[in-house]
DNA sequence: ATGGCTGCAAGATGCAGA
């Protein structure tokens, strides 16, 4: 079972490349971010035209989350993170898929750091963090991928230096992030392949792809039912060379077992 | 330190992204 997160930034602009890539590597379950369509502007007939059931949670302009499931319906369990019914940003997305329960998220970015948007990240962080303990605790797989905006270690970036006041990589940041990771998760990529330099983003200024000048910022955390089932792990990162690429590239894993 | 790029909602430019 091939589980992968993406962040397309918009749906609709992303459309070519994301049917051509659903095609090419026909993964079982796609998390999908910044759809920046409202509900009604999803482009449902043709996701479902590419052999997908798809759930989503739509917002005019920003955010927007989805989960995509070949041949499959998921399950939505909910489609709003606890914690705080204030918050009205489209973030997460949570459903079963095959026995799977995947908690697909938009972690907000939180610059300028300091000021009200990283404060909301960080409190982002916190109601995660609560509800990321109740899942963990579930005997059956657990999935929580997304693009979490943070940068865990210094070898996830690639010039650590020019990165530490960012809300992405700010101690506060990385603090709350290890907090959610001392429950107990596999980060599932790092996991295994502890030493290489991975990454899964590059921007859109200054070339920053041809230079690998890259982050990783797109994970995928596993409760330990879900960590027993691991065998691979990786980004297709020359999607993101594509003519009108998304600024993240895909980011997968696969699970054995039954599925 | 700044700006470089992209998409959205606009119908010019400002916001947001990371």
């Amino acid at each position: 079972m091939r589980i992968v997160t993406y962040n397309v930034n918009s749906i609709n602009a992303r459309l070519p490349n994301l049917l051509r890539w659903l095609q090419e590597t026909t993964p079982d379950v796609v998390c999908l971010q910044e759809l920046k369509a409202p509900q009604e502007k999803f482009p449902e007939a043709a996701i479902r035209e590419a052999g997908y059931g798809v759930i989503w949670h739509g917002q005019k302009s920003y955010n927007g989350v989805g989960i995509l499931a070949r041949n499959a319906e998921p399950t939505e369990i909910r489609r709003v993170l606890p914690g705080d019914p204030e918050d009205a940003h489209s973030r997460y997305i949570e459903a079963t898929v095959n026995g799977v329960l995947i908690g697909c998220l938009y972690l907000p970015n939180g610059n300028p750091a300091p000021g009200p948007k990283f404060d909301y990240k960080l409190r982002w962080l916190e109601r995660l963090r609560i509800h990321a303990a109740e899942l963990f605790a579930r005997e059956t797989p657990v999935v929580l991928t997304g693009d979490y905006n943070v940068i865990p270690t210094e070898r996830d970036v690639y010039k650590p230096e020019r990165w530490v006041d960012d809300a992405l990589f700010r101690v506060e940041t990385r603090e709350a992030f290890g907090r959610i990771m001392s429950q107990g998760w596999v980060d599932a990529v790092r996991t295994l392949h502890p030493d290489a330099q991975i990454f899964t983003f590059w921007d859109y200024f200054r070339n920053a792809y041809q230079r690998d000048a890259g982050l990783r910022i797109d994970h995928h955390l596993l409760n330990p039912a879900a960590a027993r089932l691991l065998e691979r792990a990786g980004v297709d990162r020359e999607v993101r060379g594509w003519d009108k690429a998304s600024d993240h590239a895909p980011v997968w894993i696969e699970l054995g077992g039954s599925n």
